[in-house]
DNA sequence: TGCTAAATCTCGAAC
DNA sequence: GTTCGAGGTTTAGCA
């Protein structure tokens, strides 16, 4: 824990105080935590108002604020990022602007107070990796098709068709054209009805059998009769497999499984 | 400024002292902010791992997690509200583990190292005011039907047909029926065929004239295009107008203004 | 409780 | 630059 790193951190400090010390920090682009009681005003794409409270306004390197009440996932609050800021002083408060362009947008959060300050230059780099998107969901079904099928064929991936991309296209055992729509979470209905319009699509191009299938971990209530009404099936599919499949075959590309 | 409130803070505490103090505040519902190096695992609706980095992480009283990395407006890693917690030491890190039910999730932080403990007790009821919602525009138009079309009646609001829901429905000067589509953005390609969808149902129902009017503040390039081409028209809606409508009539139930 | 539509959505990719 | 669609979307409003 070498700790030459650039940190600041003021308890209760006044607000002329205050005032310099984000100045500084805006002007190293390093990132600012301030704790304490504030109003704040939203002109923008909306307009919004906030009574005093106490909250934790956070800015970051890019330029980015975010106001965050005790509670909730998100933020009552922000500005997104390549703000340009203003910090003044003004009947007893440490008022901080930032203003966005493109469009033009302006936060202003009035401090009555600062309980904590907070001011360090972070550097982060580490990777973020999520699994089993809905695009490594359609890697695995490409990379391994038995996950839908026995004997699937797949002949393409993301095909444009008039109403949109087709998921996966292939074969199956017996020769029919297979129309996949995939859905990383329970299918409802509007993925049933998608579905049904690249079938109906495809239709139009050819004489040969085609079978709709919506692919999913399950569906949402009343999709299942929807698909029925639609001459359509669901199969399930299990996530924990694509993960799997999708881990192991990461290093291979995507477009060498297809026909 | 009378500082009898609940806050600690702690620049640089060893993990043992960090680990206590997370533990203590976490026992009394305060809102905890760790600045530090971690990593972040996460297992739920997806599965991710984050690379070790230097981060902000904000554990509120409500029991939601946020890991924020030092861009952008959204948390790389985080958890809704009502999680249980457990802290723990182990191999030299400081490891926090966030677990939700229903849908089951969890997620745990690694810490290297602590720079900066904060806890505190927020205190905030300040009320949030955001003017100017789509549904206030809509209120905004049924409040004062000019704002769209002099002499403009309407009959009803969020009117549930076929293909939707209807924002509004109304009568102008000459008896003809309007359906309104409203935008509290530029409109695009969207809403002037979802508009189209309406006006094709109302009219399989009635013998009447029927107009067509997309409002919004303004149109998407093309758009009015495509307008012309339904049948359809365009007419700008001042969103500073509305606000002044629905704060001064703010009182007053929507439905009082239906015919 | 479950579903639908909106969000100052944000964010990234494709065109 | 613009548009389009997904997101661990979240959130609020209703049936």
């Amino acid at each position: 824990m070498a700790e030459s790193k650039v940190l600041s951190v003021l308890r209760e400090p006044t607000l002329q105080t205050a005032a310099n010390c984000v100045r500084q920090a805006l002007a190293q682009h390093q990132c600012i935590l301030l704790l304490g009681e504030c109003e704040v005003e939203y002109h923008g794409r909306a307009r919004s108002t906030l009574a005093s409270g106490e909250r934790i306004v956070l800015i970051k390197t890019d330029g980015a604020v975010l106001v965050h009440r005790p509670t909730g996932y998100e933020p009552v609050n922000w500005q997104p990022s390549d703000c340009r800021f203003r910090t003044r002083l003004e009947n007893k408060s440490l008022i901080i602007d930032a203003v966005h362009s493109e469009p033009h947008e302006s936060l202003s959060v009035h401090f009555a107070n600062v309980a904590v300050f907070v001011a360090a230059r972070l550097s982060d780099i580490g990777e973020f990796n999520l699994h089993v998107s809905e695009r490594e969901m359609q890697q695995a079904v490409v990379a391994e098709p038995k996950l839908l099928l026995p004997d699937f064929r797949p002949i393409s991936f993301e095909k444009q068709v008039e109403p949109g991309f087709i998921d996966v296209y292939g074969l199956d055992s017996e020769g029919r054209l297979v129309v996949v729509e995939l859905k990383r979470v329970n299918a409802g209905r509007a993925a049933a009805l998608q579905l049904s319009r690249y079938v109906a699509y495809v239709k139009t191009t050819t004489q040969k059998k085609i079978r709709g299938i919506l692919a999913a971990p399950g569906l949402q209530r009343g999709t299942q009769k929807l698909l029925a009404t639609l001459g359509l099936e669901y199969i399930h599919v299990d996530l924990e497999r694509c993960a799997r499949v999708v881990s192991s075959q990461k290093e291979r590309k995507i477009v060498d499984f297809l026909m």
